[in-house]
RNA sequence: GCCUCGGUAGCUCAACUGGUUAGAGCAGUGGACUCUUAAUCCGAAGGUUGAGGGUUCGAGUCCCUCCCGAGGCACCA
Protein backbone atom coordinates (compact mmCIF):
# COMPACT_ATOMS: atom_id res chain seq x y z
CA UNK A 1 0.00 0.00 0.00
CA UNK A 2 1.31 3.58 -0.46
CA UNK A 3 1.22 6.05 2.48
CA UNK A 4 -1.83 6.51 4.22
CA UNK A 5 -3.80 10.07 3.22
CA UNK A 6 -4.15 12.32 6.11
CA UNK A 7 -7.33 11.49 6.07
CA UNK A 8 -6.65 7.59 6.43
CA UNK A 9 -4.25 8.45 9.38
CA UNK A 10 -7.00 10.42 11.22
CA UNK A 11 -9.34 7.76 11.05
CA UNK A 12 -6.29 5.40 12.18
CA UNK A 13 -5.72 7.29 15.04
CA UNK A 14 -9.84 7.29 16.11
CA UNK A 15 -10.08 3.56 15.43
CA UNK A 16 -12.93 4.43 13.11
CA UNK A 17 -11.48 2.60 10.11
CA UNK A 18 -9.75 -0.99 11.82
CA UNK A 19 -8.01 -1.40 8.23
CA UNK A 20 -6.07 1.31 8.77
CA UNK A 21 -5.33 1.16 12.38
CA UNK A 22 -4.01 -2.48 11.83
CA UNK A 23 -1.81 -0.71 9.06
CA UNK A 24 -0.86 2.31 11.43
CA UNK A 25 0.36 -1.06 13.82
CA UNK A 26 2.33 -2.72 11.11
CA UNK A 27 4.28 0.55 9.97
CA UNK A 28 5.35 0.95 13.91
CA UNK A 29 6.81 -2.62 13.90
CA UNK A 30 8.82 -2.44 10.61
CA UNK A 31 10.03 1.43 12.11
CA UNK A 32 11.17 -0.54 15.46
CA UNK A 33 13.03 -2.74 13.29
CA UNK A 34 10.13 -5.63 13.73
CA UNK A 35 10.13 -8.00 10.65
CA UNK A 36 5.79 -8.21 10.53
CA UNK A 37 6.73 -11.13 8.52
CA UNK A 38 9.66 -13.54 9.51
CA UNK A 39 10.45 -16.64 7.90
CA UNK A 40 10.05 -19.36 10.23
CA UNK A 41 9.57 -19.88 13.55
CA UNK A 42 11.42 -23.35 14.68
CA UNK A 43 10.55 -25.86 17.66
CA UNK A 44 6.99 -24.91 17.82
CA UNK A 45 5.17 -27.27 19.91
CA UNK A 46 1.25 -27.75 19.91
CA UNK A 47 -0.69 -27.11 22.54
CA UNK A 48 -2.77 -29.84 23.27
CA UNK A 49 1.02 -31.56 24.02
CA UNK A 50 1.57 -28.55 25.98
CA UNK A 51 -1.41 -29.15 28.09
CA UNK A 52 -0.90 -33.03 28.08
CA UNK A 53 2.38 -32.42 29.71
CA UNK A 54 1.16 -30.41 32.94
CA UNK A 55 -2.54 -32.20 33.55
CA UNK A 56 -3.18 -32.43 37.31
CA UNK A 57 -1.05 -29.04 38.25
CA UNK A 58 -2.31 -28.32 41.14
CA UNK A 59 -4.08 -24.56 41.56
CA UNK A 60 -1.63 -21.73 41.36
CA UNK A 61 1.55 -24.33 41.53
CA UNK A 62 4.48 -23.29 39.35
CA UNK A 63 6.81 -25.11 37.05
CA UNK A 64 10.04 -23.97 35.22
CA UNK A 65 9.32 -25.94 32.43
CA UNK A 66 9.83 -23.52 29.05
CA UNK A 67 7.67 -23.97 25.89
CA UNK A 68 7.60 -22.27 22.63
CA UNK A 69 4.02 -22.43 21.30
CA UNK A 70 2.70 -20.48 18.43
CA UNK A 71 -0.64 -19.53 16.92
CA UNK A 72 -3.06 -16.73 16.17
CA UNK A 73 -3.91 -14.43 18.94
CA UNK A 74 -7.84 -15.17 19.83
CA UNK A 75 -8.87 -12.65 23.05
CA UNK A 76 -7.37 -10.45 25.46
CA UNK A 77 -7.82 -8.92 29.04
CA UNK A 78 -6.59 -6.38 30.88
CA UNK A 79 -4.63 -3.73 29.45
CA UNK A 80 -2.49 -2.22 32.72
CA UNK A 81 0.94 -4.16 34.18
CA UNK A 82 -0.81 -7.40 33.92
CA UNK A 83 -2.85 -8.97 30.52
CA UNK A 84 -3.94 -12.42 30.04
CA UNK A 85 -3.98 -13.26 26.24
CA UNK A 86 -5.89 -16.60 24.20
CA UNK A 87 -3.78 -18.29 21.87
CA UNK A 88 -5.44 -20.85 19.51
CA UNK A 89 -3.42 -23.39 17.19
CA UNK A 90 -4.86 -26.31 15.61
CA UNK A 91 -4.38 -28.65 18.06
CA UNK A 92 -6.31 -26.27 20.77
CA UNK A 93 -6.43 -23.11 22.93
CA UNK A 94 -4.24 -21.73 26.36
CA UNK A 95 -3.77 -18.60 28.10
CA UNK A 96 -0.79 -16.21 27.99
CA UNK A 97 0.05 -13.93 31.32
CA UNK A 98 1.81 -10.82 30.24
CA UNK A 99 3.55 -9.27 33.18
CA UNK A 100 5.42 -6.10 32.96
CA UNK A 101 7.67 -7.33 35.77
CA UNK A 102 8.62 -9.77 33.37
CA UNK A 103 8.53 -8.28 29.93
CA UNK A 104 9.21 -4.64 30.71
CA UNK A 105 7.78 -1.75 28.91
CA UNK A 106 9.33 -2.47 25.44
CA UNK A 107 7.97 -5.74 24.86
CA UNK A 108 4.42 -5.39 27.01
CA UNK A 109 3.72 -2.56 24.67
CA UNK A 110 4.53 -4.52 21.89
CA UNK A 111 2.11 -6.88 22.72
CA UNK A 112 -0.11 -4.68 24.11
CA UNK A 113 -0.27 -2.02 21.89
CA UNK A 114 1.03 -3.26 18.28
CA UNK A 115 -0.25 -6.86 18.38
CA UNK A 116 -3.91 -6.98 17.29
CA UNK A 117 -6.36 -9.99 17.83
CA UNK A 118 -6.13 -12.48 14.86
CA UNK A 119 -2.04 -11.55 14.78
CA UNK A 120 -0.19 -14.64 14.41
CA UNK A 121 2.49 -14.85 17.32
CA UNK A 122 5.33 -16.94 18.59
CA UNK A 123 5.80 -17.26 22.67
CA UNK A 124 8.42 -18.62 24.54
CA UNK A 125 7.34 -18.80 28.20
CA UNK A 126 6.68 -21.07 31.53
CA UNK A 127 3.93 -22.97 32.35
CA UNK A 128 1.89 -21.91 35.71
CA UNK A 129 -1.64 -22.93 36.90
CA UNK A 130 -3.46 -19.91 37.13
CA UNK A 131 -5.22 -19.65 40.86
CA UNK A 132 -8.68 -20.14 39.30
CA UNK A 133 -6.98 -23.52 37.60
CA UNK A 134 -6.38 -22.84 34.21
CA UNK A 135 -2.93 -23.70 32.82
CA UNK A 136 -0.97 -20.68 31.40
CA UNK A 137 1.88 -19.27 30.07
CA UNK A 138 3.89 -16.65 31.93
CA UNK A 139 5.05 -14.81 28.29
CA UNK A 140 9.08 -14.32 28.58
CA UNK A 141 9.44 -13.35 24.54
CA UNK A 142 6.70 -12.42 22.03
CA UNK A 143 7.73 -12.98 18.15
CA UNK A 144 5.30 -11.82 15.59
CA UNK A 145 4.91 -14.52 12.78
CA UNK A 146 2.55 -12.61 10.59
CA UNK A 147 0.44 -9.42 11.26
CA UNK A 148 -3.61 -9.81 10.11
CA UNK A 149 -4.30 -6.94 8.34
CA UNK A 150 -8.19 -7.39 8.94
CA UNK A 151 -10.27 -7.85 11.69
CA UNK A 152 -10.88 -11.56 12.98
CA UNK A 153 -14.78 -12.76 13.63
CA UNK A 154 -16.04 -11.89 16.76
CA UNK A 155 -14.38 -13.93 19.71
CA UNK A 156 -17.98 -15.31 20.96
CA UNK A 157 -20.40 -15.26 18.63
CA UNK A 158 -17.90 -16.56 15.54
CA UNK A 159 -18.99 -15.82 12.41
CA UNK A 160 -22.90 -16.68 11.68
CA UNK A 161 -23.79 -15.48 8.05
CA UNK A 162 -24.26 -17.98 6.06
CA UNK A 163 -22.94 -16.52 3.14
CA UNK A 164 -19.27 -15.39 4.43
CA UNK A 165 -18.99 -19.08 6.39
CA UNK A 166 -19.11 -20.29 2.85
CA UNK A 167 -17.45 -18.14 0.89
CA UNK A 168 -14.93 -17.16 3.20
CA UNK A 169 -13.79 -20.53 4.81
CA UNK A 170 -11.14 -18.90 6.56
CA UNK A 171 -12.87 -17.09 8.73
CA UNK A 172 -15.29 -19.91 9.64
CA UNK A 173 -12.43 -21.75 10.27
CA UNK A 174 -10.77 -19.46 12.64
CA UNK A 175 -14.08 -17.96 14.23
CA UNK A 176 -16.29 -21.01 14.53
CA UNK A 177 -14.63 -24.41 16.43
CA UNK A 178 -17.62 -26.31 15.17
CA UNK A 179 -16.58 -26.06 11.88
CA UNK A 180 -13.04 -27.17 12.41
CA UNK A 181 -14.14 -29.82 14.22
CA UNK A 182 -16.49 -31.12 11.26
CA UNK A 183 -13.66 -30.69 8.68
CA UNK A 184 -11.25 -32.74 10.77
CA UNK A 185 -13.18 -35.32 11.21
CA UNK A 186 -13.70 -35.57 7.43
CA UNK A 187 -10.54 -35.97 7.11
CA UNK A 188 -9.97 -38.22 9.44
CA UNK A 189 -12.82 -40.16 7.87
CA UNK A 190 -12.03 -40.34 4.67
CA UNK A 191 -8.19 -41.30 5.80
CA UNK A 192 -10.05 -44.48 7.32
CA UNK A 193 -11.48 -45.44 4.14
CA UNK A 194 -8.14 -45.24 2.53
CA UNK A 195 -6.67 -47.67 5.48
CA UNK A 196 -9.95 -49.85 5.27
CA UNK A 197 -9.04 -50.66 1.64
CA UNK A 198 -5.42 -50.84 1.31
CA UNK A 199 -5.88 -53.45 4.50
CA UNK A 200 -8.42 -55.45 2.34
CA UNK A 201 -5.76 -55.53 -0.90
CA UNK A 202 -6.90 -53.03 -3.18
CA UNK A 203 -5.10 -50.93 -5.25
CA UNK A 204 -5.77 -47.26 -4.95
CA UNK A 205 -5.77 -45.84 -8.39
CA UNK A 206 -6.70 -42.65 -10.72
CA UNK A 207 -8.39 -42.45 -14.17
CA UNK A 208 -9.03 -39.62 -16.15
CA UNK A 209 -11.18 -36.83 -15.05
CA UNK A 210 -11.41 -35.02 -18.40
CA UNK A 211 -13.16 -37.80 -20.66
CA UNK A 212 -14.45 -38.00 -24.17
CA UNK A 213 -17.71 -40.04 -23.09
CA UNK A 214 -19.26 -39.53 -19.77
CA UNK A 215 -20.64 -42.62 -18.26
CA UNK A 216 -21.17 -44.86 -15.65
CA UNK A 217 -24.04 -43.31 -14.04
CA UNK A 218 -27.05 -40.93 -15.14
CA UNK A 219 -26.45 -37.38 -15.05
CA UNK A 220 -25.70 -34.43 -17.31
CA UNK A 221 -22.33 -33.29 -17.64
CA UNK A 222 -19.93 -30.29 -17.57
CA UNK A 223 -18.63 -29.75 -20.81
CA UNK A 224 -15.24 -28.31 -21.61
CA UNK A 225 -12.94 -28.12 -24.51
CA UNK A 226 -8.78 -29.47 -25.06
CA UNK A 227 -7.58 -26.27 -27.45
CA UNK A 228 -4.76 -28.65 -28.72
CA UNK A 229 -6.30 -31.30 -29.91
CA UNK A 230 -9.46 -29.40 -31.30
CA UNK A 231 -12.31 -31.47 -29.03
CA UNK A 232 -14.88 -31.11 -26.26
CA UNK A 233 -14.33 -33.09 -23.36
CA UNK A 234 -16.68 -33.77 -19.97
CA UNK A 235 -15.79 -33.94 -16.62
CA UNK A 236 -16.66 -37.07 -15.72
CA UNK A 237 -19.68 -37.58 -14.01
CA UNK A 238 -18.36 -41.05 -12.65
CA UNK A 239 -15.54 -43.30 -12.32
CA UNK A 240 -17.28 -46.72 -13.35
CA UNK A 241 -16.28 -47.53 -16.56
CA UNK A 242 -12.68 -46.83 -16.25
CA UNK A 243 -12.13 -48.65 -13.34
CA UNK A 244 -13.84 -51.96 -14.64
CA UNK A 245 -11.54 -51.36 -17.58
CA UNK A 246 -8.68 -52.04 -14.40
CA UNK A 247 -10.33 -54.98 -13.72
CA UNK A 248 -10.14 -56.77 -16.92
CA UNK A 249 -6.49 -55.79 -16.83
CA UNK A 250 -6.39 -58.05 -13.82
CA UNK A 251 -6.02 -55.25 -10.78
CA UNK A 252 -8.53 -57.50 -9.31
CA UNK A 253 -9.14 -54.64 -6.21
CA UNK A 254 -9.51 -51.34 -6.98
CA UNK A 255 -10.53 -47.81 -5.82
CA UNK A 256 -10.41 -44.59 -6.91
CA UNK A 257 -11.48 -41.96 -4.06
CA UNK A 258 -12.26 -38.29 -6.00
CA UNK A 259 -14.19 -35.86 -7.47
CA UNK A 260 -17.47 -36.54 -10.05
CA UNK A 261 -18.92 -33.52 -11.25
CA UNK A 262 -22.69 -33.37 -12.19
CA UNK A 263 -24.42 -30.36 -14.07
CA UNK A 264 -27.39 -30.82 -12.19
CA UNK A 265 -29.23 -28.39 -9.00
CA UNK A 266 -27.71 -27.65 -6.03
CA UNK A 267 -29.09 -28.94 -2.62
CA UNK A 268 -28.72 -29.51 0.76
CA UNK A 269 -27.40 -32.61 -0.25
CA UNK A 270 -25.74 -32.15 -4.36
CA UNK A 271 -23.00 -29.63 -4.90
CA UNK A 272 -22.11 -29.78 -8.50
CA UNK A 273 -18.52 -31.33 -7.54
CA UNK A 274 -18.91 -33.93 -4.86
CA UNK A 275 -16.51 -36.55 -3.42
CA UNK A 276 -17.26 -40.43 -4.44
CA UNK A 277 -15.28 -43.80 -3.62
CA UNK A 278 -16.03 -46.67 -6.13
CA UNK A 279 -14.51 -49.41 -5.62
CA UNK A 280 -14.59 -52.80 -7.76
CA UNK A 281 -14.01 -56.29 -6.41
CA UNK A 282 -12.86 -59.05 -8.81
CA UNK A 283 -14.84 -62.72 -7.90
CA UNK A 284 -17.26 -61.35 -5.83
CA UNK A 285 -20.99 -59.80 -6.22
CA UNK A 286 -23.46 -57.49 -4.62
CA UNK A 287 -23.74 -59.46 -1.99
CA UNK A 288 -20.26 -59.12 -1.21
CA UNK A 289 -20.49 -55.22 -1.80
CA UNK A 290 -23.12 -55.00 0.79
CA UNK A 291 -20.68 -57.10 3.47
CA UNK A 292 -17.73 -55.04 2.65
CA UNK A 293 -19.59 -51.95 2.77
CA UNK A 294 -20.96 -52.77 6.72
CA UNK A 295 -17.40 -53.71 7.49
CA UNK A 296 -15.58 -50.12 5.99
CA UNK A 297 -18.33 -47.49 7.65
CA UNK A 298 -18.63 -49.48 10.60
CA UNK A 299 -14.88 -49.26 10.70
CA UNK A 300 -14.52 -46.00 10.32
CA UNK A 301 -16.92 -44.84 12.93
CA UNK A 302 -15.24 -46.72 15.11
CA UNK A 303 -11.80 -45.40 14.44
CA UNK A 304 -13.11 -41.95 14.07
CA UNK A 305 -15.19 -41.84 17.47
CA UNK A 306 -18.64 -41.24 16.36
CA UNK A 307 -21.27 -40.89 19.12
CA UNK A 308 -24.88 -39.35 17.48
CA UNK A 309 -27.75 -41.69 16.66
CA UNK A 310 -27.01 -43.84 13.92
CA UNK A 311 -26.16 -47.39 14.96
CA UNK A 312 -23.24 -47.93 12.07
CA UNK A 313 -22.31 -51.62 13.54
CA UNK A 314 -23.46 -54.30 11.45
CA UNK A 315 -25.20 -55.90 10.56
CA UNK A 316 -27.71 -53.19 8.87
CA UNK A 317 -30.87 -53.70 8.26
CA UNK A 318 -31.81 -55.34 4.71
CA UNK A 319 -35.14 -55.09 2.39
CA UNK A 320 -35.59 -55.06 -1.51
CA UNK A 321 -37.10 -51.95 -2.64
CA UNK A 322 -40.27 -53.62 -3.67
CA UNK A 323 -40.91 -54.69 0.20
CA UNK A 324 -39.85 -50.94 1.02
CA UNK A 325 -42.26 -49.49 -0.89
CA UNK A 326 -45.39 -51.95 -0.49
CA UNK A 327 -44.23 -51.59 3.34
CA UNK A 328 -44.87 -47.77 3.49
CA UNK A 329 -47.55 -47.47 0.76
CA UNK A 330 -49.22 -50.99 0.23
CA UNK A 331 -48.25 -50.42 -3.39
CA UNK A 332 -46.68 -53.95 -5.06
CA UNK A 333 -45.20 -52.49 -7.95
CA UNK A 334 -43.99 -55.99 -8.94
CA UNK A 335 -47.61 -56.90 -9.70
CA UNK A 336 -48.08 -53.63 -11.50
CA UNK A 337 -45.79 -53.66 -14.30
CA UNK A 338 -46.69 -51.32 -16.75
CA UNK A 339 -47.11 -47.42 -16.22
CA UNK A 340 -50.95 -47.70 -17.14
CA UNK A 341 -51.31 -50.10 -14.30
CA UNK A 342 -49.24 -48.96 -11.60
CA UNK A 343 -50.35 -45.22 -12.59
CA UNK A 344 -53.87 -46.07 -11.83
CA UNK A 345 -52.77 -47.99 -8.12
CA UNK A 346 -50.86 -45.16 -7.44
CA UNK A 347 -53.67 -43.04 -8.31
CA UNK A 348 -56.20 -44.91 -6.55
CA UNK A 349 -53.86 -44.91 -3.47
CA UNK A 350 -54.51 -42.68 -0.41
CA UNK A 351 -50.91 -43.76 1.68
CA UNK A 352 -49.11 -41.55 -1.34
CA UNK A 353 -48.80 -38.14 -2.81
CA UNK A 354 -46.94 -39.41 -5.60
CA UNK A 355 -48.29 -37.46 -8.90
CA UNK A 356 -48.39 -40.64 -11.83
CA UNK A 357 -49.03 -38.10 -14.93
CA UNK A 358 -46.57 -38.61 -17.70
CA UNK A 359 -44.01 -40.99 -15.78
CA UNK A 360 -42.60 -44.35 -17.25
CA UNK A 361 -42.58 -47.18 -14.69
CA UNK A 362 -39.34 -47.25 -13.37
CA UNK A 363 -39.44 -43.16 -12.81
CA UNK A 364 -42.90 -43.74 -11.07
CA UNK A 365 -40.80 -46.69 -8.81
CA UNK A 366 -38.54 -44.06 -8.56
CA UNK A 367 -40.67 -41.63 -7.34
CA UNK A 368 -42.21 -43.90 -4.91
CA UNK A 369 -38.89 -44.32 -3.48
CA UNK A 370 -37.96 -41.22 -2.95
CA UNK A 371 -40.78 -39.81 -1.23
CA UNK A 372 -42.32 -42.18 0.73
CA UNK A 373 -39.30 -44.53 1.41
CA UNK A 374 -36.23 -42.95 1.56
CA UNK A 375 -37.22 -39.99 4.18
CA UNK A 376 -38.03 -42.96 6.58
CA UNK A 377 -34.88 -44.62 5.85
CA UNK A 378 -33.26 -42.68 9.16
CA UNK A 379 -30.85 -45.74 10.45
CA UNK A 380 -28.55 -47.82 7.59
CA UNK A 381 -30.67 -49.63 5.57
CA UNK A 382 -29.86 -51.33 2.05
CA UNK A 383 -32.55 -51.92 -0.52
CA UNK A 384 -31.94 -54.79 -3.52
CA UNK A 385 -33.08 -55.35 -6.76
CA UNK A 386 -34.03 -52.30 -8.64
CA UNK A 387 -35.54 -52.35 -12.32
CA UNK A 388 -33.29 -53.28 -14.96
CA UNK A 389 -34.37 -50.00 -16.67
CA UNK A 390 -32.42 -47.59 -14.31
CA UNK A 391 -29.71 -49.72 -13.99
CA UNK A 392 -27.26 -50.14 -17.63
CA UNK A 393 -24.75 -51.83 -15.68
CA UNK A 394 -26.09 -54.17 -13.30
CA UNK A 395 -26.32 -57.92 -13.76
CA UNK A 396 -30.03 -59.26 -13.99
CA UNK A 397 -31.08 -60.78 -10.58
CA UNK A 398 -30.66 -64.86 -10.51
CA UNK A 399 -33.70 -67.23 -10.34
CA UNK A 400 -34.31 -70.26 -9.41
CA UNK A 401 -36.29 -70.67 -12.40
CA UNK A 402 -33.94 -68.45 -14.38
CA UNK A 403 -37.01 -66.81 -15.27
CA UNK A 404 -36.25 -63.08 -15.90
CA UNK A 405 -38.02 -60.57 -13.24
CA UNK A 406 -37.07 -57.48 -14.79
CA UNK A 407 -34.92 -56.82 -12.13
CA UNK A 408 -30.91 -56.43 -11.15
CA UNK A 409 -28.68 -57.51 -8.60
CA UNK A 410 -27.95 -53.90 -6.87
CA UNK A 411 -28.64 -52.20 -3.61
CA UNK A 412 -28.40 -48.83 -2.47
CA UNK A 413 -27.90 -47.98 0.98
CA UNK A 414 -29.47 -44.57 3.10
CA UNK A 415 -29.00 -43.31 6.17
CA UNK A 416 -30.51 -39.92 7.70
CA UNK A 417 -33.31 -40.28 4.56
CA UNK A 418 -30.64 -39.75 2.31
CA UNK A 419 -29.01 -42.21 -0.46
CA UNK A 420 -24.87 -42.89 0.94
CA UNK A 421 -24.17 -45.99 -1.28
CA UNK A 422 -24.97 -47.64 -4.53
CA UNK A 423 -23.56 -51.39 -5.25
CA UNK A 424 -24.16 -54.28 -8.01
CA UNK A 425 -23.18 -57.35 -9.53
CA UNK A 426 -21.17 -55.93 -12.81
CA UNK A 427 -22.50 -56.59 -16.43
CA UNK A 428 -19.87 -58.76 -17.86
CA UNK A 429 -21.79 -60.05 -20.75
CA UNK A 430 -20.46 -58.04 -23.81
CA UNK A 431 -23.37 -58.18 -25.94
CA UNK A 432 -25.74 -57.42 -23.18
CA UNK A 433 -24.03 -53.93 -22.35
CA UNK A 434 -24.26 -53.74 -25.94
CA UNK A 435 -27.86 -53.87 -25.92
CA UNK A 436 -28.66 -51.55 -22.73
CA UNK A 437 -26.13 -49.01 -24.29
CA UNK A 438 -28.76 -49.34 -27.84
CA UNK A 439 -31.15 -49.12 -25.25
CA UNK A 440 -29.68 -45.89 -23.38
CA UNK A 441 -29.35 -44.57 -26.73
CA UNK A 442 -32.95 -45.29 -27.79
CA UNK A 443 -33.42 -43.19 -24.70
CA UNK A 444 -31.76 -40.51 -26.01
CA UNK A 445 -32.87 -40.22 -29.10
CA UNK A 446 -36.20 -39.48 -27.25
CA UNK A 447 -34.90 -36.53 -25.76
CA UNK A 448 -33.63 -38.00 -22.16
CA UNK A 449 -30.53 -36.00 -22.14
CA UNK A 450 -29.26 -38.07 -18.99
CA UNK A 451 -29.12 -41.30 -21.45
CA UNK A 452 -26.07 -42.93 -21.27
CA UNK A 453 -23.55 -42.69 -24.30
CA UNK A 454 -22.35 -45.80 -26.06
CA UNK A 455 -19.30 -46.67 -25.10
CA UNK A 456 -17.64 -48.83 -27.72
CA UNK A 457 -14.07 -49.10 -26.30
CA UNK A 458 -16.08 -50.17 -22.58
CA UNK A 459 -17.86 -52.92 -24.68
CA UNK A 460 -14.72 -54.18 -26.43
CA UNK A 461 -12.97 -54.13 -22.78
CA UNK A 462 -15.54 -56.33 -21.86
CA UNK A 463 -14.92 -58.35 -24.57
CA UNK A 464 -11.77 -59.12 -23.42
CA UNK A 465 -12.78 -60.31 -20.68
CA UNK A 466 -13.87 -59.09 -17.32
CA UNK A 467 -13.98 -61.70 -14.15
CA UNK A 468 -17.26 -61.21 -12.05
CA UNK A 469 -17.52 -58.25 -10.28
CA UNK A 470 -18.65 -56.79 -7.32
CA UNK A 471 -18.63 -52.94 -7.73
CA UNK A 472 -20.07 -50.17 -5.36
CA UNK A 473 -20.05 -46.12 -4.71
CA UNK A 474 -19.78 -44.36 -1.40
CA UNK A 475 -21.19 -40.71 -1.20
CA UNK A 476 -17.91 -39.28 0.84
CA UNK A 477 -20.04 -35.83 1.27
CA UNK A 478 -23.20 -37.48 2.55
CA UNK A 479 -21.20 -40.03 4.79
CA UNK A 480 -19.57 -37.10 6.18
CA UNK A 481 -23.30 -35.30 6.56
CA UNK A 482 -24.45 -38.38 8.57
CA UNK A 483 -21.25 -38.77 10.81
CA UNK A 484 -20.72 -35.08 12.06
CA UNK A 485 -24.20 -34.38 12.50
CA UNK A 486 -24.71 -31.65 9.98
CA UNK A 487 -27.33 -30.83 7.71
CA UNK A 488 -26.26 -29.90 4.47
CA UNK A 489 -23.60 -30.35 2.00
CA UNK A 490 -22.28 -26.99 1.96
CA UNK A 491 -21.48 -27.48 5.88
CA UNK A 492 -18.92 -30.56 4.57
CA UNK A 493 -17.52 -29.02 1.52
CA UNK A 494 -14.87 -26.29 2.57
CA UNK A 495 -15.49 -24.34 -0.65
CA UNK A 496 -19.15 -25.45 -2.18
CA UNK A 497 -20.11 -24.19 -5.35
CA UNK A 498 -21.88 -20.44 -4.95
CA UNK A 499 -23.28 -17.97 -6.98
CA UNK A 500 -20.33 -15.23 -8.59
C1' G B 1 -36.33 -22.40 -13.38
C1' C B 2 -40.67 -21.48 -9.63
C1' C B 3 -42.58 -20.16 -4.54
C1' U B 4 -41.66 -18.29 0.46
C1' C B 5 -38.48 -15.81 3.89
C1' G B 6 -34.27 -12.82 4.77
C1' G B 7 -29.98 -8.85 3.95
C1' U B 8 -29.53 -2.92 9.59
C1' A B 9 -22.02 -0.44 12.32
C1' G B 10 -16.03 -4.71 11.09
C1' C B 11 -18.88 -8.96 13.98
C1' U B 12 -23.55 -10.71 16.83
C1' C B 13 -28.31 -8.66 17.24
C1' A B 14 -32.56 -4.54 18.39
C1' A B 15 -36.01 -0.77 16.20
C1' C B 16 -44.50 -1.88 18.22
C1' U B 17 -49.57 -1.14 13.20
C1' G B 18 -45.01 3.96 8.26
C1' G B 19 -43.65 8.91 12.73
C1' U B 20 -38.30 12.77 16.50
C1' U B 21 -31.53 12.61 15.44
C1' A B 22 -31.70 3.97 13.50
C1' G B 23 -30.11 1.48 19.33
C1' A B 24 -27.02 -2.26 22.27
C1' G B 25 -22.95 -5.87 23.18
C1' C B 26 -18.25 -7.34 21.14
C1' A B 27 -14.07 -5.57 18.27
C1' G B 28 -11.48 -0.90 17.41
C1' U B 29 -10.05 3.94 19.81
C1' G B 30 -8.57 7.38 24.61
C1' G B 31 -8.13 6.33 29.88
C1' A B 32 -8.19 3.09 34.92
C1' C B 33 -6.76 -1.82 36.59
C1' U B 34 -0.57 -7.23 38.51
C1' C B 35 -4.88 -14.02 38.67
C1' U B 36 -8.35 -12.51 34.38
C1' U B 37 -11.02 -16.00 31.29
C1' A B 38 -17.71 -13.60 26.97
C1' A B 39 -12.72 -9.72 32.47
C1' U B 40 -14.62 -5.12 34.55
C1' C B 41 -15.19 0.38 34.84
C1' C B 42 -15.25 5.57 32.54
C1' G B 43 -15.13 8.53 27.71
C1' A B 44 -15.42 9.57 22.61
C1' A B 45 -16.21 7.57 17.82
C1' G B 46 -18.32 4.30 14.31
C1' G B 47 -24.59 3.72 9.58
C1' U B 48 -25.78 5.67 1.66
C1' U B 49 -30.45 0.12 6.65
C1' G B 50 -27.79 -5.12 -0.14
C1' A B 51 -28.38 -1.79 -5.05
C1' G B 52 -31.66 1.20 -7.96
C1' G B 53 -36.43 3.30 -8.74
C1' G B 54 -41.49 4.52 -6.82
C1' U B 55 -45.74 5.80 -3.23
C1' U B 56 -46.11 9.30 0.98
C1' C B 57 -45.99 15.42 4.59
C1' G B 58 -42.69 11.42 6.32
C1' A B 59 -39.80 4.82 4.41
C1' G B 60 -35.13 0.30 7.79
C1' U B 61 -40.63 -0.58 7.64
C1' C B 62 -45.22 -0.25 1.87
C1' C B 63 -44.74 -1.22 -3.92
C1' C B 64 -41.52 -2.53 -8.41
C1' U B 65 -36.76 -4.24 -10.63
C1' C B 66 -32.06 -6.31 -9.77
C1' C B 67 -28.01 -8.73 -6.63
C1' C B 68 -26.84 -12.24 -2.72
C1' G B 69 -28.29 -15.91 0.88
C1' A B 70 -31.70 -19.50 3.51
C1' G B 71 -35.87 -22.94 3.24
C1' G B 72 -39.17 -25.54 -0.02
C1' C B 73 -40.67 -27.29 -5.03
C1' A B 74 -39.03 -28.88 -9.76
C1' C B 75 -34.77 -31.18 -11.83
C1' C B 76 -31.44 -34.69 -10.02
C1' A B 77 -28.48 -40.05 -6.90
Amino acid sequence: MTDPTPDAASAAEDGTDLLAVRRAKLDRLRAAGVDPFPHDFDGVEPIAEVRARHEGLEDGAETDVRHRIAGRLRARRGQGKMAFLDLDDRSGRIQLQAKLDVLGPEVMSRLLDDVDLGDLIGIDGVAFMSRRGELSIRVEAITVLAKSLRPPPDKHHGLQDQEVRQRRRELDLIGNEDTRRAFVMRSRIVSEIRRFLDGEGFLEVETPVLQPLYGGALARPFTTHHNALGRDLYLRIATELYLKRLIVGGLERVYELGKNFRNEGISHKHNPEFTMLEWYEAYADVEDAADRLEACVSHVAAAVGYEGEIRWTEPWARKTLAGAIEEETGIDVLAHRTSESLAAVVRASDRTDVDPDGRTWPQLVDDLLSKDVEPKLQQPTMLFDYPVELSPFAKRKRTETGEDTGLVERFEAFALGMEIANAFSELNDPDEQRRRFEEQARLELEGDDEAQQYDESFVEALEQGMPPTGGLGLGIDRLVICMTGRSTIREVVLFPTMRD
